[in-house]
RNA sequence: GGGCCUGUAGCUCAGCUUGGAUAGAGUGCUGGACUUCUAAUCCAGUGGUCAAGGGAUCGAAGCCCUUCGGGCCCGCCA
């Protein structure tokens, strides 16, 4: 039982009624009350009858009221009439507490069957291999994550890549960097090897570009190699990007983040795919050959209403976007897989991470789906969109390739000083190439120092195992809730000041919730027993929290909806808000009975498990102290 | 020049998809609550011509149009 059934019943109870009365069919919105005092649950059916019926708003909702009455149903005890023209109805709470804490305690609480077990896609991290994370990529990172942690919960059957570019320009500056500019490719002592190639020998190629053309010249030759694949110096690429790669997955593990299969750009380049997507552009009329003008010889796919994109050069090589399409039409399983599949490692979870390999004495897998959802900022739109136009044309199907589009994440201008740059009071872009960014791995360890310290401060008692553990937990939980707890089309400046700050709406406050939760449970004398009929539950705190509880597959569909991760980040946190409000105001261990602390006891052991769950599709631990 | 996003309280943001009740949080500031299930908490106060103008509607923060401010993108680079 959860909410949506009291939604349902009222919906069928009024669309019945309003049959019965002659009314017209309306499309009326059964809802969340948006006040206490209005009762649990209103219905705007009363304003969409209004112009029909000539009637005033309050006066259909009167009528209404008077008949629903008459049959309230298993789950209502009240309806009225408000003066605005609502209907409301409250609660029937004495039955709605034993049936939401009785669903709570399922270990699917909260799953719903929006996937039907279809297969999908998530696409996301694929960072360059020729640097650490910064807290730009954590955001695509943690979007990424949650989308398919929820969709899984919304029934789909997911799979999730990580794209590795290993054979762009950004891979080949560090190689030329190791090769031609004198750089070691080992890292001092004490730094990991992604900080050091993108710390010192990515931005110091880069800035010897500017006087050295002899270096640039170089590069060309050397990406050259790297896509051709065959040479020494790729192979050296090779084992390179995998040593970044590794150091990168390092991060992401660390924050929760685990992936299905690693799928290599330069196999997705050796493997011709390319010619294959391209011969099906060209028998579908998607790209034509030019003959004049300023793309003359250039195989082009015209635009609406924008400018023609180049697909194939006049020199005949492919450009960037020759890239993503054969992908993009391999991860909807249009083209004939080439990849052959092998263990990259097993994750902590004891989730298997396959990667794509050539060689035919591999497994055989699948990782296409019918639904594609790639995980890139909004910066590359325009690329995007045209790949979604090729991708509807090759499927003949709309939407099964979604671009999941985010806004950036900016430097503040106090923190863009820590970086010896004076931005005269503007945030800042961040850049791997200029140097410009706060490494992930920097934030995730000061956070992790500043919460041992509160944690130590909290339980002197504590080892220092447990608050180490924990302090890693909640540093987690805060970088991952500030990064998703926005909208995706809002860009985020990150402070690292104020990301150090764990009060109000962050990821630590909702997790505090579940370890005061957790400590009640276990100074409670006895273990909850939930054969009871919850009579002692009937403070508006206990109210509250109830139907808070009751939400969860609601939220969690509206998420999956709307593929919009920050649904369940408010959730948790209107969970948690719920849940403190309820213990400053509500005791459990030293209620007047018994009946009454089991009760209470209940409903604290069903917020506990419900919080874990939702804070479990964030990607985020829930402590038991801290 | 074209395209995408954005503008709501001092600051950071919900609410906008699907119009409806007194526009909500956090933070800041002011004050209050720990011999009590952990104060990473709670309670109260403070704070808003929802960028501006126009339109359709019984009704607009929300829909349509215009203007203004801010950000990003538009290479035979990747």
């Amino acid at each position: 039982m959860t909410l949506r059934l009291l939604y349902d019943e009222i919906r069928l109870g009024l669309k019945q009624l309003c049959d019965t009365l002659g009314y017209p069919q309306t499309e009326f919105d059964v809802s969340e009350a948006s006040r206490p005092e209005f009762g649990d649950v209103s219905c705007n059916v009363g304003f969409l009858l209004a112009k029909a019926l000539r009637k005033k708003p309050f006066d259909i909702a009167q009528t209404l009221a008077l008949e629903y009455k008459k049959n309230l149903g298993t789950y209502v005890s009240e309806v009225s009439a408000h003066a605005s023209g609502y209907l409301n109805f409250v609660a029937n709470y004495p039955l709605l507490v034993p049936h939401v804490i009785h669903s709570s305690l399922d270990s699917n609480y909260g799953t719903v069957d929006l996937g039907k077990n279809s297969k999908m896609v998530i696409e996301h991290t694929s960072v360059n291999p020729n640097k650490a994370l910064h807290v730009g990529h954590v955001r695509n990172i943690i979007i990424g994550d949650t989308i398919a942690r929820i969709l899984h919960k919304a029934s789909y059957d997911t799979s999730v890549l990580n794209y590795v570019d290993d054979s762009g320009l950004q891979v080949a500056d560090i190689i030329v960097g190791f090769k031609y500019g004198g750089y070691s490719d080992k890292a001092p002592e004490g730094q990991k090897f992604d900080h050091y190639c993108g710390d010192v020998v990515y931005v110091k190629i880069t800035e010897r570009y500017e006087t050295d053309k002899q270096l640039v010249e170089l590069r060309s030759h050397v990406l050259k190699e790297l896509e051709e694949g065959t040479s020494e110096l790729a192979k050296f690429g090779d084992e390179i990007t995998r040593r970044v790669l590794e150091e990168q997955l390092k991060t992401c593990w660390r924050l929760g983040v685990t992936y299905d299969c690693l799928n290599f750009e330069s196999q997705i380049v050796r493997s011709k795919l390319w010619s294959v997507a391209f011969e099906k552009m060209k028998s579908m009329g998607i790209t034509t050959l030019e003959q004049e003008g300023k793309n003359s010889g250039c195989w082009v796919i015209k635009a609406e209403s924008e400018d023609d994109k180049v697909l194939v050069r006049s020199n005949g090589t492919a450009t960037y976007i020759a890239k993503d399409i054969p992908y993009a039409a391999w991860k909807l399983g249009i083209l004939e897989d080439p990849f052959y599949y092998k263990h990259y490692t097993v994750q902590k979870t004891g989730r298997v991470l396959w990667q794509t390999t050539l060689d035919s004495r591999d497994t055989k897998m699948h990782f296409t789906g019918d639904r594609v959802i790639t995980v890139i900022d909004s910066r590359q739109s325009r690329l995007q969109k045209i790949i979604t136009q090729i991708m509807s044309d090759f499927k003949s199907k709309p939407d099964s390739y979604v671009h999941l589009g985010y806004e950036s994440v900016t430097l503040s201008p106090e923190t863009a000083k820590t970086l010896d740059l004076d931005t005269g009071g503007k945030s800042v872009q961040m850049s791997g190439r200029k140097g410009i960014y706060v490494s992930a791995d920097y934030v995730l360890d000061v956070l992790s120092e500043r919460t041992f310290n509160e944690a130590k401060k909290r339980n002197p008692e504590l080892d220092e195992i447990s608050l180490v553990k924990i302090s890693e937990q909640v540093a987690i939980g805060a970088l991952r809730y500030s990064m998703i707890k926005q909208d995706l089309d809002k860009i985020i400046t990150f402070d690292l000041t104020e990301s150090l700050s764990l009060e109000g709406d962050t990821g630590p406050y909702i997790q505090y919730a579940h370890a005061r939760a957790m400590r009640i449970l276990e100074k409670a004398a006895k273990s909850p027993n939930f054969e009871t009929n919850f009579d002692g539950i009937n403070t508006v705190y206990e109210k509250d929290l109830t139907k808070a509880i009751a939400k969860f597959d609601l939220q969690v569909e509206d998420a999956a909806k709307n593929l919009s991760p920050k649904i369940i980040a408010k959730y948790c946190y209107q969970l948690a808000v719920s849940f403190n409000t309820f213990y400053e105001h509500v005791k459990v261990l030293t209620a007047d009975s018994e009946s009454t602390i089991n009760a209470r006891l209940c409903l604290v052991y069903s917020f506990k498990e419900t919080l874990a769950k939702a804070l479990q599709l964030l990607g985020i631990d829930a402590p038991d102290r801290m």
